[in-house]
DNA sequence: ATTTTCTCCTGCATGC
DNA sequence: TGCATGCAGGAGAAAA
């Protein structure tokens, strides 16, 4: 389901649900006061089979803990405790979502009962997903963080320069490269293709023959339609939600992705698919010329 | 070693 | 209506 667009929109929802500060580099300073920091009063574990167990003893580490802020790395969610990372991926089709009484809903497979009554619910039907926990300072560290690329958002971080290094001699298809976090965070299935058409670029086109500017190119593209899409709440295929109900609209917004034989929006050219390890790719043929 | 394919799981749309 | 088939936004293991 979820891709860094839509992964940074539950952040946020959930931030504007708890009241949570918002992460930042630096929080010495940073006023306190006017955030709430919630409770967790008990994390009720129904189900812990996910891509990888919930751990037995996630309940008593969470335990009387306080949620300071929510974070984002690539495509997971970091819950900044008191003492301690919650670290949750929503893999396909996990999803987050305040549960009044009564909300109870096949494949809920965890509650966090937040002190004074409220409850959020993690539900996730393909258990691809992931609920772990790292110590406080070395979530980083975590073997399925320590070897993440990039955020594409972060300019500092992130150029055709840095996206061309990580791509290095690589024979691989572009979009496979793109997908693979560890060459940038965030990408999947559907902003690949988008982001490639919005560079002019083919999915097919191996790294090795990605020039500088292609890289470039591809590097401001990626950047720009997840920021479109960010804006634009997510895109909601069929079923994503924010963590508030609510769901995106990137989708009507969609230039390939999907649209299998109908005209290109630039020149009118039927779009095209092919598969790409195994996942759905569009592209026009036209307006990306394989390099 | 790198690259491609398969697999994990449930739900839903489609077609017979 | 019922049943089989294929496909779905991720990611890692297995196979090539």
């Amino acid at each position: 389901m979820p891709e860094l667009p839509e992964v940074e929109c539950v952040r946020r929802g959930l931030q504007s649900i708890l009241g949570t500060r918002p992460p930042s580099e630096n929080s010495v300073g940073f006023s306190f006061a006017k955030h709430p920091r919630p409770v967790i009063e008990r994390l009720e574990i129904r189900c812990r089979d996910l891509r990888r167990p919930i751990p037995k003893n996630m309940s008593k580490l969470t335990e009387q803990m306080e949620i300071e802020f929510i974070d984002r790395r690539g495509k997971y969610l970091l819950w900044h405790l008191s003492r301690g990372v919650l670290i949750s991926h929503l893999g396909m089709s996990g999803s987050w979502r305040l549960a009044p009484p009564g909300d109870e809903r096949i494949h809920d497979h965890v509650y966090i009962h937040l002190k004074g009554g409220r409850r959020l619910a993690f539900r996730d039907p393909r258990r691809f997903g992931v609920l772990l926990w790292a110590e406080s300072g070395k979530e980083g560290e975590h073997e399925l963080l320590c070897d993440l690329g990039p955020e594409p958002l972060d300019t500092t971080n992130f150029s055709g320069e840095a996206l061309r290094k990580r791509i290095g001699k690589s024979v691989s298809p572009i979009k496979n490269l793109i997908m693979n976090q560890k060459v940038v965070v965030g990408v999947g299935n559907i902003y690949a293709s988008e982001a490639l058409f919005r560079a002019g670029i083919h999915p097919k086109t191996r790294g090795s023959r990605m020039t500088h500017p292609m890289c470039d190119r591809l590097a401001n593209s990626i950047r720009e339609v997840l920021t479109l899409a960010i804006d634009s709440g997510g895109s909601s295929i069929r079923d994503y939600r924010n963590a508030d109900g609510g769901s995106g609209a990137f989708q009507t917004t969609f230039q390939v992705y999907g649209r299998d034989g109908l005209p290109c929006l630039n020149c009118s050219t039927p779009i095209r698919a092919i598969a790409l390890q195994n996942r759905s790719t569009y592209w026009c043929p036209v307006c990306q010329r394989k390099g």
